[in-house]
Formats: structure tokens, C-alpha cells, sequence
DNA sequence: CGCTTCGGCTT
DNA sequence: AAGCCGAAGCG
């Protein structure tokens, strides 16, 4: 069973006599005819396909062109005029949904504070054997430093990656991304890796950031030579001083270490660019 | 517009 | 199963 009202896309069918490519199309409305034996009242599945209740109007307004977005939708409501932005939110408003505007959250996990908690969680996996060959394969490829940071979807049970270079503070979506960029390749306005966000301090950002999530770090050929970590795990384990706790296997960093990799992290994070400082052997041999 | 998450497809 | 990536959803 398919969710999602697959993409039947009811842009204005090729029946735009102009075919102008620079400069950017008008907005189209549609009006979605009303059946004659339309029902005075709709049942509307929590789940499944759903697609414009008749009557509805659909307003496409496209995007500047070459915009990695072709077009934003509108829908209205025939008598009211009430403005949607999603099929989902207008399926959410006809069930009586109060906050139908916004996609429901997933309610906020407590923070994780104790090492039995920790293992308890379910998507810490601290346990992950440490040299399997995906993990390798990021070692090989991703250069000293860079993060890997999985986040857990709202729904389901998938995950989504995303690889970090804390030195240039961008964020990429794919390992090809990365190579891509790594060999100096233009990118395309699609493709453009993010800008990582400047999460220092405070309020909404912070708030935003307070679910668990777990951050890897793929080995740095530099962190020593005796017993190098081959994965650290971040766990956010609330706000506070000691927020961000590496794990390697199950056992705690040492100190000496932990301080310089958060210290790298979160300059990484937030700090100038020209001051994130790079671990280097020197530094952390001496422990 | 830009970012996060979803979900289909590929590996 | 995991990864890639287009695109929906929404701030």
C-alpha cells in the first residue's frame, strides 16, 4: 500500500501556449470542478492517497527559473478562502485536526542521562561493530575530521545521513556528494551542499536540536596510533555544560581527548571558520 | 527560498 | 537493508 497522492502533479497540462523559458510563469489556478452528486460531507482516511476535496482551488506558483524547486502550491478552500499548503495539512484540517497547519511532531524523547539509559536506547547504536565494511568505506573516503551524523525520521524506522565537513561547515546529503566535491567538481544549483547552520546558543535552535541524536565520528588516521577510534558516537544528552558525550564502543573517551574533539566539534559548529582548529597527532599522543 | 524529512528506486 | 537523491512539506 502506497501512501501519498502519488505525484499527479496537476501543473497547467502542457495547454501554456507560451513557451517562454526565462522569464517566470504567471501563477495558474485551478478550480477542481465540483461533481454533480458531489456528497455534502466527506470522509477523510487518517491514511492512504488523498487528493483535493472537488471545488477546491489549486494555485501553482513556479519558482524563479533554475530554482532547484519548480513551483509552490496553494490550495483554498471554496467557501471560506482558508489558505493551504499541503494536501496533508488540508486532510488534517477535514478531520477536526486542531494544528492542521503544521505536520505533527513526534513528541520529545526525555533526554538520555545515564550509560544504562544509553544502552537501553534503541537508536545509540553504540553497540554497532566497529569495523564492518560501510564503516571502512566512510574511512577511506571521507577525510580526517569530518563528522557523520544520523537522524532518525519522525516516522518509521529509517534514517537519514548526513556528512559533515566542520572545517568549511558544509553538510552533505551522500557519500558521492562528498566525493564530488572532494574532486572539485562545480555543482549544480541542485546539489549545492548545505551551509551548516550556526547552532551557537539559545532558544529555537537549540530547542529544535533537543531530540537524541547521534553523531559519528569516522576515524582520523591522526588520533593516535596505539588504539585509534574507529567510530565516536555524540549523544546530546540534554542541555547543560557536558552535552555532547563521545562514546567509543562502550567505554568513555578519555578526557584529554574528549575535550579536544568537542572542542573541534563545536567550533566546527559554530565558530569562526578561521579558527576551527585540526586535531593533529601532536596533540593528542601525550595522553 | 532553504532546510528537513519522506519515499521510491537502486545497489 | 542501506544508500542515493528528487521532491514534498513547511518555517
Amino acid at each position: 500500500m502506497t501512501t501519498c497522492s502519488d505525484s499527479d502533479n496537476a501543473y497547467a497540462a502542457n495547454s501554456s501556449p507560451s513557451t517562454n523559458e526565462t522569464t517566470t510563469p504567471a501563477p495558474i489556478q485551478i478550480i477542481k470542478p465540483r461533481a454533480a452528486d458531489a456528497r455534502r460531507m466527506q470522509i477523510v482516511p487518517a491514511a492512504g492517497p488523498f487528493e483535493l476535496p472537488d471545488g477546491w482551488i489549486l494555485e501553482v506558483r513556479p519558482r524563479a527559473p533554475g530554482s532547484s524547486v519548480k513551483a509552490d502550491k496553494y490550495y483554498y478552500e471554496p467557501e471560506t478562502g482558508r489558505q493551504f499548503r499541503s494536501l496533508p495539512s488540508i486532510r488534517r484540517y477535514l478531520n477536526g485536526e486542531e494544528e492542521y497547519k503544521t505536520m505533527p511532531r513526534q513528541k520529545h524523547r526525555r533526554p538520555i542521562r545515564t550509560m544504562d539509559e544509553l544502552e537501553a536506547a534503541p537508536q545509540t547504536n553504540i553497540k554497532d561493530k566497529v569495523s564492518s565494511n560501510a564503516q571502512n568505506k566512510l574511512s577511506s573516503i571521507l577525510p580526517d575530521g569530518w563528522i557523520v551524523k544520523k537522524v532518525p525520521r519522525k516516522l518509521g524506522c529509517r534514517s537519514d545521513r548526513y556528512f559533515i565537513d566542520p572545517v568549511n561547515r558544509l553538510k552533505f546529503r551522500s557519500l558521492p556528494e562528498v566525493q564530488r566535491f572532494l574532486k572539485g567538481e562545480e555543482y549544480s544549483r541542485k546539489r549545492k551542499p548545505m551551509k551548516l547552520i550556526d547552532c551557537s546558543v539559545h532558544q529555537e535552535s537549540l530547542d529544535s536540536r533537543k531530540e537524541n541524536t547521534s553523531f559519528e565520528i569516522v576515524k582520523d588516521s591522526n588520533f593516535g596510533t596505539s588504539n585509534p577510534p574507529e567510530k565516536v558516537n555524540w549523544v546530546f544528552s540534554g542541555l547543560g555544560e557536558d552535552t555532547w558525550r563521545p562514546f567509543i564502543q562502550e567505554s568513555m573517551v578519555p578526557d584529554r581527548l574528549k575535550e579536544l574533539w568537542a572542542e573541534s566539534f563545536v567550533l566546527g559548529m559554530t565558530g569562526r571558520r578561521d579558527s576551527v582548529p585540526r586535531l593533529t597527532k601532536t596533540e593528542i599522543d601525550p595522553a
